[in-house]
Order: structure tokens, then C-alpha cells, then sequence
DNA sequence: GGCAAAATAGAACGATCGTTCGATTCTGTG
DNA sequence: CACAGAATCGAACGATCGTTCTATTTTGCC
């Protein structure tokens, strides 16, 4: 990217938390590109060689930002529950507790969804891949999305305490049958 | 397997409806093996070269069997498919139409999900692992995929004529929703 | 039992994979 | 401006992949 040479130096720099480095600039960039290609090929589809190419930068150089393909694969799996949240739960949770909130949650998850559709969720295709393949990854990728169950179960007892959820909710129930519409969703839209 | 010597030669060949020959036999004995793998590996992780390990034969041997992996994956495949109208959809449809029929098939299914918890659904796996990845082998998936989604409408839609499903029930509807249910139970027992 | 045909084995191919290593370029700082 | 350290490259590694050939073995039939 060129810039107007007249234009002063801090305007150039995006306004971040920190001063990005070169490193973590870089790292960003290929992160970026790595989310966009395990959305379309999986994260047992994610290659160094083809990220490598998409960055334009040498296999070497890729991997040396990540030390290990696991750990490349650990880091999409972040990135992508940060997305997730700055998307779907800080929004939601702006919104009065109860029903708006909950509201908001499902509301903001479908639409999360709808705007992947055309890529795919990494919690959905990540589940499947890695069911029965035991480590880090797999780790990572239930941790967060157990802690997102966990976020909308209390959300719907909140609902439940408000009254406006009626009292004999059973609140895993309601969030499995929620589940299950997403999951639903996610297939026929993408699949069929 | 090694048989009692007394026993009649007819006995210890299994009856199936036509002799088969020795190559339709191995072929039968790879596929078994292949379906295994590909429930736990999914159909892009089915390898040949583990294949041929599992059934302690030549790469090339198993390789000359399907001419290409692309028609083992398919065969893989119909043959998930074959088993699963054997196991819950033929059974189902002995069932008097309506409810009768109709709660078969779905608890037929759930049990289905259930056998294979330790090993996956080829249905699912592959509903994601080719939902962004054109070519025969979704199609394939697609087919069998419709043609049992078909099947289940119409075990709805029959319900709602004999009276025992309400009037005014979308049979589409009804059909995502358990589905949804279906997904969501996979999802929780194999992943979390 | 012998013979054509089918079935299987074995070796090799080019490609791609993740990873390592040493050399080289670039960056930020004193 | 210079220099240390970070960042990147390029080449090579062993492994595995699907596939192709050519032998060799095994099978089914007369």
C-alpha cells in the first residue's frame, strides 16, 4: 500500500492498542488469511504450503511465526472466538438481561451464521473434525465452545428468573434445542 | 474365523444372494474396513495407504479394487446408505403409515446415532467436510442425503393426513427441526 | 490338470505435507 | 549511522499421498 507522502506518519499507522510491530503486523496478515482459508477447507484442511502461497511469503517464513502447525491451528481457533465475540456476545450482552438479551444472543448467532455462510463456522466443522482425534487442538476448540454454551445457558436462566421464560424451562434442554436449529441451519444452507 | 471340520462346506459360507467371487469378496472385506476408517477419520481423511495396513494387502491391490479414491469414497458411500435403509429405514416402513411410522423412523435414527457414538455418522462428517468442495463425491452424499430427508417429509406428511400429527403442521418444518435434534445430539455426545 | 483371466504384489513416479537449518535481509534502537 | 536482533527466505529432509506400471500369484472353468 502506498500512501500521500504529505500525509503525516500517525495518520498511516492504524490506531491499534500497540505500536504492531513488524512481527505481529505480519503474523496478524497471515492469521487473517489462515481464518479465511479453515473456513473453506477446514482446519485439518489448513496448510502451511497454501497459506504460504495466499500470504505470498515462504513456507519457512509462516511457520517460523507459529513454531508448529498445531500451533497455527490453535491460533485460528482464538482469533476466531474473538471474532465470535466481538460479533455475537459483547453486543448481545449490552442488552438488558431476560428475554432481550436473549434474544439479542440468538438473533446476532444467526446472523453470525448467515454471513458465514458462503465460508463456514469453524466451531461446526471443527467439532466434526476433531470428534474423536484427542489433543491441543480439540482442547482448544471444546473449551471455547463449551464456554459459549456456557454464556447462553445462563442467559436463558436470566430469561427464566425474569419471568418471561416460563418457570419449568429447563434451560440445558432449551439450549440444546437452540443448538440444534443452528445446526440445522448451518447444514441445509451450506450443504443442500 | 476357523470352523469346526465337520461342519457342511454350504454352513460356512456366508448366504448371500449370489457366490460371490473372490474379487467382489475382498472388495466387500475393503469395504467393510473402509467404512470404519471413514467413520473415524472422515472420508478425506480415508487414506488407501491405511487401508491397504488394515486389511493387510498391497496399496496397489486395494488401489485396483475402485480405480481411483474418489470412487472408493463414493462407494464408501453407497454402502453407509445401503446399511442405513437396512437398519432404520426398512424396518421403519413396516410400520402402519402415520405415527406409528413416523416413530420408527425417528427413533430408529436416534438408535442409529447412537450405535455409531464411538465411531461417527458419514452422513454428518461428510455433510461438512464436502460442503464447500464440488464434485462427484458430494453429490453423491447430497443424493443419499435427499433421498432420506424425502423419505422422513413424507413419513410426516402421512401423519398429518391419518389425523395424528395436527393440521396445521409444516412437514418441512417439523422435518429441519428434527433434524436440528438429531444434529445437535450428535454434536454434544461425540464432542463434548 | 492345464490355461486364460482375474486378482494381487511390488516398485517407482511426482506432488505435497510439516519441519529443520543456515544464510540473508530487514527493523528498531542507541 | 551502525549494530544487534528479529524476520524472512531458500533449500533440503523424510514421510505420505494417489496413481501407474509390470510381474507374479491365484482363481475359475473346460
Amino acid at each position: 500500500m502506498t500512501l500521500p507522502p504529505e500525509l503525516p506518519v500517525e495518520f498511516a499507522a492504524r490506531p491499534a492498542a500497540k505500536a504492531l510491530h513488524k512481527g505481529q503486523q505480519t503474523r496478524a496478515a497471515i492469521l487473517e488469511a489462515a481464518l479465511g482459508l479453515a473456513a473453506h477447507m477446514g482446519l485439518e484442511g489448513l496448510s502451511i504450503g497454501a497459506l504460504a502461497e495466499v500470504t505470498q511469503m515462504s513456507k519457512s517464513g509462516v511457520f517460523a511465526h507459529f513454531g508448529s502447525r498445531e500451533e497455527l491451528q490453535i491460533s485460528v481457533i482464538r482469533e476466531y472466538h474473538a471474532r465470535f465475540e466481538e460479533a455475537v456476545f459483547f453486543p448481545a450482552m449490552r442488552e438488558d438481561r431476560g428475554l432481550p438479551r436473549l434474544r439479542a444472543l440468538f438473533e446476532l448467532w444467526v446472523r453470525q451464521v448467515s454471513v458465514e455462510l458462503d465460508s463456514g463456522c469453524i466451531y461446526i466443522s471443527g467439532a466434526v473434525e476433531f470428534d474423536d482425534r484427542p489433543g491441543p487442538v480439540r482442547d482448544a476448540l471444546a473449551s471455547m465452545v463449551q464456554t459459549w454454551h456456557g454464556a447462553l445457558e445462563r442467559a436463558i436462566s436470566l430469561a427464566v428468573e425474569t419471568g418471561e421464560l416460563r418457570a419449568d424451562t429447563d434451560p440445558t434442554q432449551m439450549l440444546f434445542e437452540v443448538h440444534g436449529l443452528i445446526l440445522a441451519l448451518h447444514h441445509d444452507a451450506r450443504f443442500l
